[in-house]
DNA sequence: ATTCTTGCAAACCCTTTGCAAGCTA
DNA sequence: TAGCTTGCAAAGGGTTTGCAAGAAT
């Protein structure tokens, strides 16, 4: 149900957020276990956290390794397989001050609906 | 008085842990003029925030534009410029979805101090 | 004298937890 | 019946704020 509730968003919601919504749809389900399937779900990969100022953010996101783009207009959330990206960085191997193991990359701007 | 005990780590810090610190060594300030003085800097770009779960962690940060290696053992932060990467980003420009503003990217793995 | 900065402590707010009740298998 | 999952409400914990006292200009 949460999932669900997920699936059709592609702007992050909190979990009070969500909360709020599943209840006025009539589906009583207690804050505690909004929270509780949400973090479940993260550690399961299938959503992903925007930690924003205070309080977590969720989003519905795809197994795949992907980067973000995020409107600063609307909020929406686009996902980016960026070849090069990941090129440049695995070019860091060279690097003797650090061993990369993973990394995330965020880009923020305005989509073309916002435009 | 904040920012100089911040100059001295590499480590990002938390408030109340640079409270305690500065506690410690004799100087007297409230933690909320800590709290006030890490986000007058963090406002001038002076120090970095690494929202963390639950709580914010502030490193004094370089001016020019960088991304940053943060070792998950140490949790050191090394600040890189990345050519290559700003390149890839670059490059989608000729996305029609959207107009990237702005960007960041942070690596993680163990630096060779802690390898 | 006016304006800005501090300290203090209470208030905030999101999040987590304990525990008993309700399901599931 | 043994083991999870849920609801409820209280507790937690980092952060923010109001306000009065103390600097600064």
């Amino acid at each position: 149900m949460v999932l669900a509730a997920l699936e059709a968003r592609d702007v992050p919601v909190t979990a009070q957020r969500l909360h709020a919504d599943l209840h006025q749809d009539g589906q009583r389900l207690a804050l505690a276990t909004v929270y509780r399937t949400l973090h479940a779900l993260a550690e399961d990969g299938v959503v992903h956290v925007f930690r924003r100022h205070g309080e977590d953010a969720f989003r519905r996101c795809g197994p795949r390794h992907h980067h973000h783009f995020i409107c600063g207009r609307c909020g929406r959330v686009i996902e980016l397989e960026i070849a090069e990206l990941e090129a440049s960085i695995a070019h860091l191997a060279g690097d003797q001050r650090f061993a990369v193991h993973s990394h995330d990359a965020d880009l923020y701007g305005t989509c073309s609906d916002c435009t």
